[in-house]
This record gives C-alpha cells, sequence and structure tokens, in this order.
RNA sequence: GGGCGAAUAGCUCAGUUGGUUAGAGCGCCUGUCUUACACACAGGAUGUCGGGGGUUCGAGUCCCUCUUCGCCCACCA
C-alpha cells in the first residue's frame, strides 16, 4: 500500500473552509425556536451569547481562545440533544470605533470630525463599519464557530437601538436615571466623560509639592504667618477655592475662619474646618480645588464654596465664566502638565515651593487612549445602581447564578457592595444619542421613546441632547435585546432566554457580565444566564499578555493556514485550566501548536488504517454482534470508551442546574475542557491506537467471523471517538466521519447525538474480558521492558516462557492470548508452569504474573543480578513502610474500610512478590 | 491602603470531600522507518509538592507563620 507523504495531510485549511461553508449552507448551525420546549417543542433550550467584538476588531489570539470554548461547549450540547443556539454580534463600541475614524480621517484628511460636522461624521463611521466591519465574524468562521449566523447582531442595528431607548426610558421613569452636577472622569484626548470603569489605575511616582500659602493678612500675634499645603496637581491650585484642616487639629484651630492669599491666582480664599482634612498626611492642611477633584467637590458642597474650572476640556488653562481673575495671562492656553512645570517654577522663584519629594500614588488613565483622565466637574446622566445591584448579589449568593473559577465570586461581590452610580453619558458622536429633548422655553427634559419634534407641552422648538450613551448601556441589553426584546412577545425571547453559560475573559466581569446580570433582572425579572465561565489570557512565554501593540501577537488565522483550525482548537482547549492563562511563544509557533497538530494528524492516521482495512463488505453492528464472539480486546475497549464518555461527561457537565439554583453538589462542577480533552485523546490514543488498533491487525488479514466482530467494534469505537472529538476538532472528525461506512447519507457529525455509554457501570462486572485484557497488557509491558533492558533489537525475533503466578485464570488467559502477546512484543511464547531458571535465565514479576523469558546469550547474569537486587531492596522498604501502617492500630480503626482493605490486599501481593524476587535472586546470583 | 489567589518534574499545568508507590502534555536521554502514523513507535531519567511550625494513625491536600509572585478594587491630598 502507498501511503502519501505526511505533508500533503498537514495542509487542511482548504477543505477545512469548504467543510465550514457546508456546514453554513446546510443549516448546521441555525437554531429552531419552535423546537425549544418553553415554546412547546421537545428539545431543552441551550444558548451562549458571544461576546460582541467591537465592530472593527479584527481576530487575534483572545477572540481565538474565547470562540473556541463557546464553540466546543455549544457543539457538545448540540449533539446532546439541545436546540442549540450560539448567537453572534458585534458591538458599535463607541469610543473605540470613533477612535478609529477620527485617525483615520487626521492620517488621510488632515481633518477632525468638527471640521466634518457630526451628521458628516456619522454617516463616515456608518460607511466605514458597513465595509469593514464583517471582518472579525469571517474570520471567526475560520476557526470553525458554530454560530448561528441567521440571527447575527449588531449593537447599533433599529431593533437593538429600540431596546436602548426603552432601557435609559424605564429607567428614568422608574427615577434610576437622572442628571447629576459632579466631578467625573475626563479624558482630554476623546473629549468625553468615562465611567469608573473606564478610567483604569496606573501606578506611577509622581512628586509630592508642598506649596506655602501665605495668610491675607498678618496675624496680630504674630504667630503663624502662613500654611504649607501638599499636593501631586500643582496647576489646579488655581482652582482652588479654600484650604481645609481638620476641626480638631489644635495646630489650626486658630486658623479657621482667617484667609488666605492664593498665590499665582492671587485671590483670597477661607480657612475651613473639614473632618476630610486628615491630620496625619502631611501639614493637615489641604487645598480644596471642588471642580477638578471629586472630595473637594464634597467639601466644596458642605461648605457652599464656587466652583470654578481652571482648564478646557481639551486639557489647557483656562479661566472660565466663574474662574475669573483666576488664570495669569501666561498660563492661558498651555497644556495641563506644562502649566504645571511653569507654576512649580514661579513657585521656587517666590519662595514659596517648601519642598518637592517623589511620591508613589495611583493616576488614572482613559482605558482607550492611555491619556491621563482629568477630574472635571460637570454635568452627565447616571444610573442609581444600587437597587439594580441588589438582585444581582444575591442571585450569585444563592446559586441562582455561578461563576467560574470561584474565586471571581468574591471579586463580584466586593464590587456590587461598593457599587457607585454609572455615568452613562459620554459626549462623542458615534453611538445612541440620549434620548432626551430639551425645550427652549418650558423648564423639564423630555424623555421619549421615539423621536420628538415638537415640545408635548408648549409645541415650541425642541433639540436632542447631544451626547450618547456608554456603549455598555447597549451591551448589558444582550442577552435579551437580541432576542427581540422589548417585544416579549417575541419567539426567540420565549424560547432562548435565560440563556445558558456566558463565556468571557475576566477583563470585562464589571464592564459587561456584572450588568448583564443586573440588566437581566431590571428588565427582563430573570436571570440572564445560569453560569459565568471566565477563561483565562494567552500569554506569552514571560507571561505578558498578547496584544498586537506589544508585538508578542500570535495571529490564529496564521496558525490555522499553516496546522488547521482543528489544531489551534485542540492545543488552547488541552492547554485551558479552569481559569488558567494559556502560555504560547510567539517565537516558536511550531513548537507551541504542536500538541493540536501532532493530535490530528495521529487522528488521520488512525482513520486512515481503519479505512484502508476495512474492505467493503458490509459492517455489522456491535449491539447485533453475541457477546460471546467478542475477544477479550473487544470487551476492553468497549469498557475503556465507556469510562471515556464518563469522563468526558463528568468533565463537562452538568449542562444546566437540576432545580431553580445550582446544587452545591454541582456547583463547582463541569466546564473543566482541558480534562474532557485528556480523557478523549487518552481514548483515541493511548487505548484505541496504542492497543486495540494493534490487537486487531491480524484479526483484520485473517477472514472469518472474528474478522466482521473486528471490524464491527473498530467501526462503533471510533465512531464513538469521533463524536467524543468534535466539539474539539470539527473537522478533521467529520471528514473522518463522513467516510466511515454505516451513517446517514446527508448527516452531518454535528448533529448526531452524543455517545452513550453501553453499561451504566463500566467496572462492575470483573468476569468481563475488558479487566481480563489488562493481564494481557501487563505481560506485554514486562516483555517489551526487558528487550529495551537487554537492548534486543525490534527485529529480533526472541523466544519467552510466560510462567503465570497468579491463579488458573491467568494461566488460561496468557494461554489463550499467546499468539497476541507474541505478535505484540515479537516473541515466540510459551506459557509454562516452571521457568527455566539458571544463568542463562531471566524472569520478572509483573502484577503477580511470573513472566521468564530465556534470553540465549544476552543477559549479562552479574548486571541482572544487582539489578533484581535493587528491585528487592526497594520493595522491601515499601513493604516495611506498609506493614508498619497495618500494624498501627490508629490506621486499621480509624481509616476507612475499603481503604485498610487495599493495604491488606497490596501487603499480600507484595509479600508474594517479594518472595518470588528473592528466589530469583537466590538462583540467578546464588546467595 | 482594601480584597483575593498562586507556589507540585526543565516548561505549562492536573491532583474532587486528607487515604495505593504524586500524574499529563511538551522538552530531555536511549533504541527503532515493527506493512496507519518519525507530527510516529518502544523504553528511560527527572519531584526534600516554596521555607518553617502545627493538627492527624496518615498532609501536596487542613491550620498558623515566613518568603516570592500574580490578579481585582481604591476619593491618601
Amino acid at each position: 500500500m502507498t501511503t502519501p507523504p505526511i505533508t500533503e495531510l498537514s495542509k487542511p485549511s482548504a477543505t477545512e473552509r469548504s467543510r465550514y461553508q457546508q456546514w453554513e449552507t446546510s443549516g448546521a448551525f441555525i437554531a429552531d425556536a419552535s423546537r425549544s420546549v418553553r415554546s412547546g417543542g421537545d428539545r431543552e433550550p441551550f444558548t451562549i451569547m458571544m461576546p460582541p467584538p467591537n465592530v472593527t476588531d479584527i481576530l487575534h489570539v483572545g477572540h481565538g481562545l474565547n470562540s473556541t470554548v463557546q464553540d466546543v461547549i455549544i457543539r457538545w450540547r448540540r449533539m446532546a440533544g439541545d436546540e442549540a443556539l450560539w448567537l453572534p454580534g458585534t458591538d458599535h463600541a463607541g469610543i473605540a470605533t470613533q477612535n478609529v475614524v477620527e485617525k483615520k480621517l487626521a492620517r488621510e484628511e488632515k481633518k477632525t470630525r468638527f471640521d466634518l460636522g457630526r451628521e458628516a461624521f456619522v454617516a463616515r463611521t456608518t460607511a466605514f463599519v458597513a465595509a469593514t466591519g464583517g471582518t472579525i465574524l469571517q474570520q471567526i468562521r475560520g476557526i470553525g464557530a458554530s454560530c448561528d449566523w441567521s440571527r447575527t447582531a449588531y449593537t447599533l442595528t433599529p431593533e437593538l437601538s429600540r431596546a436602548v431607548r426603552e432601557a435609559f426610558v424605564r429607567l428614568h421613569e422608574k427615577g434610576l436615571i437622572y442628571r447629576g452636577h459632579r466631578v467625573i472622569h475626563w479624558c482630554s484626548r476623546c473629549l468625553t466623560s468615562l465611567s469608573d470603569e473606564e478610567a483604569e489605575h496606573k501606578d506611577e511616582t509622581g512628586s509630592l509639592y508642598h506649596i506655602t500659602y501665605p495668610l491675607a493678612d498678618a496675624p496680630a500675634d504674630g504667630s503663624m504667618t502662613s500654611v504649607t499645603v501638599a499636593t501631586t496637581r500643582p496647576e489646579t491650585m488655581l482652582g482652588d477655592v479654600a484650604v481645609a484642616v481638620h476641626p480638631d487639629d489644635p495646630r489650626y484651630r486658630a486658623l479657621i475662619g482667617k484667609e488666605i492669599l492664593l498665590p499665582i491666582a492671587g485671590v483670597r480664599i477661607p480657612v475651613i474646618a473639614d473632618a476630610y482634612a486628615d491630620p496625619a498626611f502631611g501639614t493637615g492642611v489641604v487645598k480644596i480645588t471642588p471642580a477638578h477633584d471629586p472630595n473637594d467637590f464634597e467639601v466644596g458642597r458642605r461648605h457652599s464654596l464656587p466652583m470654578p474650572i481652571v482648564m478646557s476640556p481639551t486639557g489647557e488653562m483656562e479661566e472660565s465664566a466663574d474662574a475669573a481673575g483666576r488664570v495669569p495671562a501666561n498660563l492661558r492656553g498651555m497644556d495641563r502638565f506644562a502649566a504645571r512645570a511653569e507654576i512649580v517654577e514661579t513657585l521656587r522663584a517666590s519662595g514659596l515651593l517648601a519642598r518637592v519629594e517623589p511620591h508613589a500614588h495611583s493616576v488614572r488613565h482613559c482605558y482607550r487612549c492611555d491619556t491621563v483622565v482629568e477630574p472635571r466637574l460637570s454635568d452627565q446622566w447616571f444610573v442609581s445602581m444600587e437597587p439594580l445591584a441588589r438582585p444581582a448579589l444575591e442571585a450569585v449568593r444563592t446559586g441562582g447564578i455561578r461563576i467560574l473559577p470561584e474565586r471571581w465570586e468574591a471579586v463580584y461581590v466586593n464590587w456590587l457592595e461598593g457599587i457607585r452610580d454609572w455615568n452613562i453619558s459620554r459626549q462623542l458622536w458615534w453611538g445612541h444619542r440620549i434620548p432626551v429633548w430639551y425645550c427652549a422655553t418650558c423648564p423639564d427634559p423630555i424623555v421619549s421613546r421615539d423621536d420628538v419634534a415638537l415640545c408635548p407641552r408648549c409645541g415650541g422648538a425642541v433639540r436632542q441632547d447631544d451626547d450618547v450613551l456608554d456603549t455598555w448601556f447597549s451591551s448589558w441589553l444582550w442577552p435579551f435585546s437580541t432576542l427581540g426584546w422589548p417585544d416579549t412577545a417575541s419567539r426567540d425571547l420565549r424560547a432562548f432566554y435565560p440563556t445558558d453559560v456566558l463565556i468571557t475573559a475576566p477583563e470585562i466581569l464589571f464592564f459587561w457580565v456584572a450588568r448583564m446580570i443586573m440588566g437581566g433582572f431590571e428588565f427582563m425579572g430573570e436571570r440572564p444566564f445560569h453560569t459565568v465561565y471566565l477563561h483565562g489570557t494567552v500569554r506569552d512565554t514571560q507571561h505578558v499578555k498578547m496584544s498586537k501593540s506589544r508585538g508578542n501577537g500570535i495571529d490564529p488565522l496564521v496558525v490555522v493556514d499553516r496546522y488547521g483550525a482543528d489544531a489551534l482548537r485542540y492545543t488552547l482547549v488541552a492547554g485551558l485550566g479552569m481559569g488558567a492563562d494559556v502560555i504560547v511563544d510567539p517565537g516558536d509557533i511550531d513548537q507551541s501548536f504542536a500538541p493540536g497538530r501532532n493530535f490530528v494528524t495521529k487522528l488521520r492516521n488512525i482513520g486512515r488504517f481503519i479505512l484502508t482495512n476495512l474492505g467493503d463488505d458490509p459492517v455489522p453492528d456491535v449491539a447485533s454482534i453475541p457477546a460471546e464472539q467478542l475477544t477479550r480486546a473487544d470487551r476492553w475497549i468497549l469498557d475503556r470508551l465507556d469510562v471515556a464518555i464518563a469522563d468526558a461527561n463528568s468533565a463537562l457537565g452538568p449542562a444546566r442546574p437540576s432545580g431553580p439554583a445550582w446544587d452545591s453538589s454541582e456547583l463547582r462542577s463541569g466546564l473543566r475542557l482541558s480534562e474532557y480533552a485528556e480523557a478523549t485523546r487518552r481514548f483515541a490514543w493511548s487505548e484505541l491506537a496504542d492497543w486495540y488498533v494493534e490487537a486487531t491487525k491480524g484479526r483484520l488479514l485473517a477472514g472469518g467471523v472474528d474478522r466482521d466482530v473486528a471490524r464491527g467494534v473498530l467501526v462503533h469505537v471510533f465512531d464513538a471517538a469521533l463524536r467524543l472529538l468534535q466539539p474539539i476538532v470539527p473537522f478533521v472528525t467529520e471528514e473522518l466521519w463522513q467516510q466511515l461506512p454505516g451513517h446517514p447519507a446527508e448527516g452531518t457529525l454535528a448533529r448526531v447525538p452524543w455517545p452513550e455509554a453501553r453499561r451504566a457501570t463500566p467496572d462492575a462486572d470483573s468476569a468481563n474480558g475488558g479487566s481480563q485484557f489488562e493481564l494481557v497488557r501487563e505481560t506485554v509491558d514486562a516483555l517489551r521492558q526487558l528487550r529495551s533492558e537487554y537492548a534486543v533489537t525490534p527485529q529480533k525475533l526472541i523466544a519467552a516462557v510466560i510462567v503465570p503466578s497468579r491463579d488458573v485464570a491467568a494461566r488460561r488467559i496468557l494461554d489463550e492470548e499467546a499468539a497476541l502477546i507474541g505478535r505484540l512484543t515479537r516473541c515466540t511464547i510459551t506459557v509454562a508452569d516452571a521457568a527455566p531458571l539458571g544463568t542463562a535465565a531471566h524472569a520478572v514479576l509483573s502484577g503477580g504474573t511470573g513472566i521468564a523469558v530465556p534470553l540465549e546469550g544476552i543477559i549479562d547474569v552479574k548486571r541482572e543480578c544487582q539489578r533484581l537486587q535493587g528491585e528487592l531492596e526497594q520493595l522491601d522498604k515499601q513493604l516495611s513502610a506498609l506493614v508498619q501502617r497495618l500494624a498501627n492500630e490508629g490506621f486499621t480503626s480509624r481509616a476507612p474500610a475499603h481503604v485498610v482493605e487495599a493495604e491488606r490486599r497490596k501487603e499480600s501481593e507484595w509479600g508474594a512478590r517479594r518472595q518470588q524476587l528473592s528466589e530469583k535472586v537466590r538462583a540467578l546470583c546464588g546467595s
């Protein structure tokens, strides 16, 4: 038989592409709402909502991991008989997309969005998204994702925009959305406010400047002429409206109510008493800048102080109307950081800079452009989160929703317990415009589901709020807005909500996951899913997160092109412990993805062997084969299959809680993908390929009934292996399965039932041939060890005498399997009652089975003596420890019965083994 | 500053409520193109389970402590 070279086998990307098209066009991934039991159908629904990638994203390895995990789960459930829906989509990604288009505009046309104007800019962005927006979803197909593309969603469609407005209006009606005047995080590059979550902390070493603030009027007693304040941001001093001391601080009690002459700005500000001032920090005196610091804002409110803004939206020093006279001419228009340096110099020159010390603190940065965020007083829309957080906390505490890995639950609870109101307005153009209109004459804003043209109260002109909503305000509705909400009669909503598992990275636990849970309870009155699975991050060998900008990324499509999507998927899944990061080396893609590549090749080779040796005769169904025709090897592999199915099921499941909440026994189980991968790999490779295929080789060449039995079992177990592996490696398994006899002509493996164990308890029947085959394996292992130990070349056919020491049954089994054992070890086997021990004989014990192997002229007797004596010593040591343990009353009385029993059994086994070993030593070494 | 987690073979990690001689993949060493597969087969080596203390008949597993890393949160000017 001629075999194609390996290189031909390892270029699967082309066939994968056409295979995917077949799946897609045949509708294999489309879910049918009418089959959900919730709408009167016959199947449990199982739904996964894809975390929508940003519409401008291109696929990176993080998406690859995320999509693979989701695909494994959804394919498993689809085969297991659920009506499985994996709903894909994209996010319009307000700031991110606007930034992309603005950069493009600046690069290509040297224009800003203001040059274009709002309407033209939005049109431009819409066109850009239309042209490029489908890229990532197309790329996700390339790794085999079995999404229902007929339901592809996008957060900016009319349908989802309607849901956004509905949510806004409802929350406003309940009084949970309000307009707030306070200090928020402002990005002076994106020119928008940010939520707390979007302003990320980064540790930096800055300077703490100690500045002398002179008293405005020299005190009568001449005691104290100035105070010293400490600040990390001297430029904000122009907006100071007071200095505060603690009311109980004896050092400054006399100053309260006096006035300071603010340097540079030259205005008089009061010394106030407020508990916010910490006597232990610095000098105990703190400057108060209400418009540029959230704490100071609170102090200012308590003391009814003015709140002058001294910076422009773009971060340059500027005098607002209520800051008149505070910003000197030379600083106006100067960047905030340049102004900081300038002010420090001025203070130094005038002797007011007491000292400067290095200061480690954390500074907030814009999560989109990394600009240092400026706290800034402004008017924004907020959502009151505390009422929404309550049911979300309750659900996780009571097991209605579980978060895996468990440790993230504490993080979730911690965040929700201290939740703060959500700033949802953004000063951007790309997004859902806030559905609020203002009448020129009437005082109250109009909040409306529909566009408003005229004021409903006075009929006058109205103007819509300029701002758009935070991107995440549409994302948090995703589990139901994509299914038709607010139309509660929608078929999809009835059939598929609540969804089942939410699979994402921990980075967006607060941005998205927690808010979806809150949104689900608020708008649907029900949890959006019962399980949150937070998978790890893909990192390089230095444990640095992979990203294109860091230059350590791996393009999943390169991997797909080189080794196939299956190799990518298998490698990622096999390496994915619960919540653990996946480490791959971008410098050695070949090495990194070798596990997947090798495994796929192995599968293909098993398939090739089976298909080329099967012949064209009809293959019998395993169920129709009389039990007595099954060989020990047949029974063994069928047993192993049952074990593999059980292992896979317990690694993956249960798919859903049995009741309304997770039972404590199941709360932490399931979704252990690497264990599932290992269980199926072990079956296919270590058991099916390494042992069963080898064991059938002789039988396939011979004829008769036994050949058909072997063919039947072979096809059965391989078919089952392909089913078990389909969720991980869908392409190669489908390709092989299609060639296997006995499947429906138009069927697809993706839709075939998940395998079920033949027997409920695989190992219960000890008389079964399956366990008898273990004796054959042990014997073969022992013989191979001997061969290797004595460096007998594999080609050399040798004679071996096996002496079964266990019992009559063992003797019979070995007798009957002698031919197979001989073929697997290239020995001619004799089973005898006594071994011809002596100078030219060698014997080894394995599992209680004595095997004597005469190896004429090969054995070095001296070396063998040493080896046997070493083995004996080792055994003695272990045995004495065992005996000691069994003599210990504490052990025998307190340890569970099965443990003690196992130890007793072991003691007798080891004892027998020791007996034989020492006999052998005596015979061979003569002492 | 608050909260959480991790440390097991050269590397990446499993190790379920304490209970056989602590496992897997990759890497490493030896041999082999044994009629599916050298991306393979066969054999092999490698672990004071981070240090110390404790509970227990028994600890990788539970408790305390130290060390080292990591993650999340944070309104210390």
